[in-house]
DNA sequence: TAAGGAAATGGAAACGGTTCCAAATATCTC
DNA sequence: GAGATATTTGGAACCGTTTCCATTTCCTTA
C-alpha cells in the first residue's frame, strides 16, 4: 500500500528540483531522459496530486456547491440526478438545509470556505438574507424556481401550468372544487405563480382553498377535515403527494371527486387512480442548471441568465372517472 | 460588498503579525487591546478563513465523501438523508456513480485527492478493484450491505429477512409462487442473501425466479412475459418497486395473486393493494453509519466494527386478499 | 570553434493559513 | 526597584503545489 508521495518526494528521487516535477506533470518542456525517471517513480508510487495545494494556489476547483432544502421531494432528487448527469469534471458538495433559512446560511459560508466554484440553489425562497450572503459571494450562482433577477436562473413556468389545468379545470365543469397549497411565503412559485392561474379560471366556481404541507399524510390529514364536512368533485393539489393525501382522504369519506396534482414521480401511476398531473422534467431541469452554470464559468456573460422551462398537463385516470 | 480578506491583510491593518491574529482566531492568548483591534477588523470585512489553506496545513478536512451508485433508489436517497441528519459538522462531497466500477474508481481517486476525512460507501457491491482502491485509501470507510471484513460496515439483515418472509410466505400456502430478484453479481446482498431464506422455505413448492431490473417499468414487462404464460397466487419482488411492477402485470393479466415486497417507501402505501413489504429504516441506517463514521475518526479502533440492522415485515392489503 | 538561440533546469516566492521558538513586554513579589 | 515569572508578540518555517526568472546545458550554424 503505497503512502501518498508528494511532488518533493518525487524530486529528490528523480533527482531534479520541484519546479522540473511539476513542469512534467503540466506538460511543460522536460527532456526526454528526465521524463523517464519521473515517469516510472510516479507510476510506481501512484502519485496523485493534492487537489487542497492544487486549488490553494490555482485558486480554481473543481467543486460546485449544491444547496438543496429538501431530499424528500422528488423534485429536488430528480434535479439533483440531473445535475449529475450533465456534470463531467466537478464534484459536488452538496448541503441540505431543511428548508431552516438558518441553516441556508450557515450552507453559503461553508461553501464559499470552500471556495467552490460555482453554487447551484435548489431552494424556492431566496429571502434577503439569502439573497445578500449569495451577493456576497464571487462566484456564478444559479438559482431554480424563484426570478431573481440578481442571478442566474431556471424557472418553471408556474403561471403557465396554472393557465394550463385552471383551464382544464373549467372543462370538467366542477361544482365544488378544493385546492390544496402552501402558504406563498413559503415557496413563491408553488404557492402563488402555479395558482394563479387556477384561481382567475375557477373566479365565478365554488372554490375551497386551504394550506398544507408537501407530504402525503399531513395531506391526508389536513384534507380530512374539510372533506368530512363537504363534498367536492373537483381536488387540485399544487403537488403529487398533496393531491395523493386529498385522494386518500377522498376515499376515507366515501366521497367521489376529480385530481389533479403537478409534479413529475412514480407515484403519479402507481396511485390508483393514475393521476392526471402538469408534469415538469425536473431530471432535464437539472442538467439544464449544471450547463447554464457551466456557460456562465466560462463565458461570463454581463447579463444575469433568465432561462424559463414549460411543462405539460399528462391527462390520467383520475380526471376520467369520479373516484 | 466586501472582498475576500486574508489573515495577512488583517495583520497589517492591525499592526501585528500574522501569527497573531491565528492565535486570535484560535483562541490563543492575546491582549485585550489587540483583541478588540482585530476584532473590529474581523467583522467589518467578514473575515472567514480559506478552508482549503487550513485543511492543507492541518491535514485535517471537516469533508467527507459520499459514494452513491444510484439517485433513483428510496433507499439510496433514505440514507442519504440519515447520513445528513447525524451529520452536525461535515460538508459532504457527493459522487454518484451509476453504478460503474469505473466511475466509482475515478470517484474514489477524486475524493482521495480531496483529502477527505472519512468515505461512506453506499454501493453494494464493492469489486476487487474498488476493493483495493478503498484499502489504499488511508482514511476510514463505511460500507453498507456487503459483509467484507476489511471495512467497518452497516448490513442489512438480509438473511433474517428471507427467512421471516420465507416463513411468511409458506404460512399463506401458495399454489404457485413467482420471484423477481437480480443477478447476484450485480448485488450481493439483494440479488442473494435476501432471497436465500425465501428459497429455503420454498424448495418444495413451485417456484419461478426471473431476474429484472430496479425500476417499476422493466420489472412490469419482464413479468408480463412469464404471467401471461403462467399463473401465480404469489409473487415477492426483491424490492418494492419491482414487486409493483408485477402487481401491475398482474392486474394486466387479470390474475390474482398476493405481493410481498422489501423496502420502505411511499409507494407501498399509495399503490393499491397497499404492499405488503419487508421494512428497512434506511434513514435510521444512514445515521448509524454516519456515527459509525465518527466513532471510527475519534477512537480509531483496531478492528473493523460490523453493525447489523434488522427490518421487520409490515402485512398489508395485498397479502390479505387476492389482487 | 565560437557565437547565438532554444530547450531544460533549479531556486525562490507565492497561495493562506498554523505553529514553534525566541524576544519583548507586562505583572508580581519581596 | 530589582529580579523572577507570566503573558503577549513577531519571525520564520511549513503544508504541497505552481510559476517566474535566471542560469545552465544543448544544438545549430556560420
Amino acid at each position: 500500500m503505497e503512502k501518498k508521495i508528494t511532488i518533493a518526494d518525487i524530486a529528490r528521487m528523480a533527482n531534479v528540483a520541484k519546479s522540473t516535477v511539476s513542469r512534467y506533470l503540466n506538460g511543460g518542456s522536460v527532456s526526454e531522459k528526465t521524463r523517464r525517471k519521473i515517469d516510472t517513480i510516479v507510476s510506481d508510487y501512484n502519485y496523485q496530486p493534492n487537489a487542497l495545494a492544487q486549488n490553494l494556489k490555482l485558486k480554481i476547483n473543481h467543486t460546485v456547491g449544491v444547496i438543496v432544502p429538501r431530499l424528500d421531494s422528488t423534485a429536488q432528487v430528480e434535479m439533483l440526478r440531473g445535475l449529475d448527469a450533465a456534470n463531467d469534471e466537478d464534484t459536488f458538495l452538496i448541503v441540505n438545509t431543511y428548508q431552516s433559512v438558518a441553516r441556508e446560511l450557515a450552507a453559503i459560508e461553508k461553501l464559499r470556505n470552500q471556495h467552490v466554484s460555482g453554487l447551484i440553489i435548489l431552494t424556492a425562497n431566496i429571502t434577503d438574507d439569502i439573497r445578500d450572503a449569495l451577493k456576497a459571494f464571487d462566484v456564478p450562482v444559479v438559482i431554480q424556481g424563484q426570478d431573481e433577477g440578481d442571478f442566474h436562473r431556471v424557472l418553471m413556468n408556474d403561471r403557465q401550468a396554472g393557465d394550463i389545468v385552471g383551464q382544464y379545470a373549467m372543462s370538467l365543469t366542477p361544482k365544488k372544487v378544493l385546492l390544496l397549497t402552501i402558504p406563498e411565503q413559503q415557496d413563491w412559485s408553488i404557492g402563488h405563480e402555479r395558482f394563479t392561474g387556477v384561481y382567475h379560471a375557477l373566479a365565478d366556481y365554488d372554490v375551497t382553498t386551504i394550506h398544507t404541507k408537501f407530504n402525503i399524510d399531513e395531506a391526508r390529514n389536513d384534507a380530512l377535515r374539510v372533506m368530512s364536512e363537504n363534498t367536492f368533485d373537483l381536488v387540485i393539489g399544487a403537488t403529487d403527494r398533496m393531491t395523493i393525501g386529498a385522494l386518500q382522504a377522498g376515499i376515507a369519506t366515501h366521497q367521489s371527486a376529480k385530481y389533479i396534482g403537478f409534479g413529475k414521480s412514480d407515484l403519479s401511476t402507481t396511485v390508483t387512480p393514475h393521476l392526471t398531473s402538469f408534469e415538469y422534467d425536473f431530471y432535464e431541469t437539472g442538467k439544464l442548471m449544471y450547463n447554464l452554470l457551466k456557460n456562465v464559468r466560462e463565458n461570463n456573460p454581463s447579463e444575469k441568465q433568465r432561462l424559463v422551462f414549460d411543462g405539460q398537463l399528462v391527462e390520467r385516470e383520475s380526471t376520467q372517472n369520479f373516484y
